[in-house]
DNA sequence: TTATAGATTGCCT
DNA sequence: GGCAATCTATAAT
């Protein structure tokens, strides 16, 4: 399987069409020699100042300062007091936007995702779905952080997380509102059929 | 199968 | 002080 890393040029452009190609990625991080993988299979797409749920709509602050820097990185935030979400910022440097990863199906270092999730290897079909199906918990699978990944570059596969195509070719892709938004803009992308695509 | 409550921190008004 | 781009357990249907 060949691995080609997403360039930057990639990122710097409309989040809603970053998050839509996104779609079928693979998200890789490397810790050590293990290797852990998912499938991109449902995304969110942020826009800038001008989107009022997204975390960049009132100006930069000390939290989403990433969102304005330049494509391609890791923005990580905490919520609920317990869980990290993923992002990855878009648009040129200057310019907010992201696509937040919401559901992965998962291709390598299934084992070691279940013990990051505080799961048993025998604890069945139902609860392998919940792996990393929702953007809390692929954070948990992969043990992402804000304190170890805010700001990564996620074009380079030497800072251990990053996203590579590695020639899949997705099939058809559904449009839905986003999740936990009030405002029903049709921005998450979900891959038609996919079994690890998050519920609502 | 769906509905609801509770957890628990830090960001922003 | 209010509440959030969520998840889990438990209860009700």
């Amino acid at each position: 399987m060949k691995l080609r890393p997403l360039p930057r040029s990639f990122f710097s452009r409309d989040p809603r069409r970053v998050a839509h190609e996104l779609l079928g990625k693979l998200l890789i991080r490397n810790r050590g020699k293990r290797v852990l993988a998912g499938r991109i299979v449902e995304a969110e797409a942020y826009l800038g100042e001008s989107d009022p749920a997204a975390h960049a709509a009132s100006g930069m602050t000390e939290r989403n300062r990433v969102l304005f820097g330049p494509p391609g990185h890791a923005y990580v935030y905490f919520i609920y007091g317990q869980y990290f979400c993923l992002n990855v910022s878009c648009q040129p440097e200057g310019e907010a936007g992201c696509v937040l990863f919401r559901a992965l199906e998962p291709i390598a270092g299934l084992k070691e995702m279940v013990r990051a999730r505080g799961l048993r290897a025998s604890d069945g079909e139902a609860s392998r779905k919940k792996l990393t199906t929702g953007p809390s918990r692929l954070c948990q699978a992969m043990g992402i952080t804000r304190a170890r990944d805010n700001g990564k570059d996620l074009t380079s596969p030497r800072s251990g997380l990053w996203i590579a195509d590695d020639g899949f070719r997705r099939r058809r892709i559904t449009r839905t509102p986003r999740v936990g938004i009030k405002k029903a803009e049709r921005l998450r992308y979900v891959i038609e059929g996919n079994v690890f695509v998050s519920g609502r």
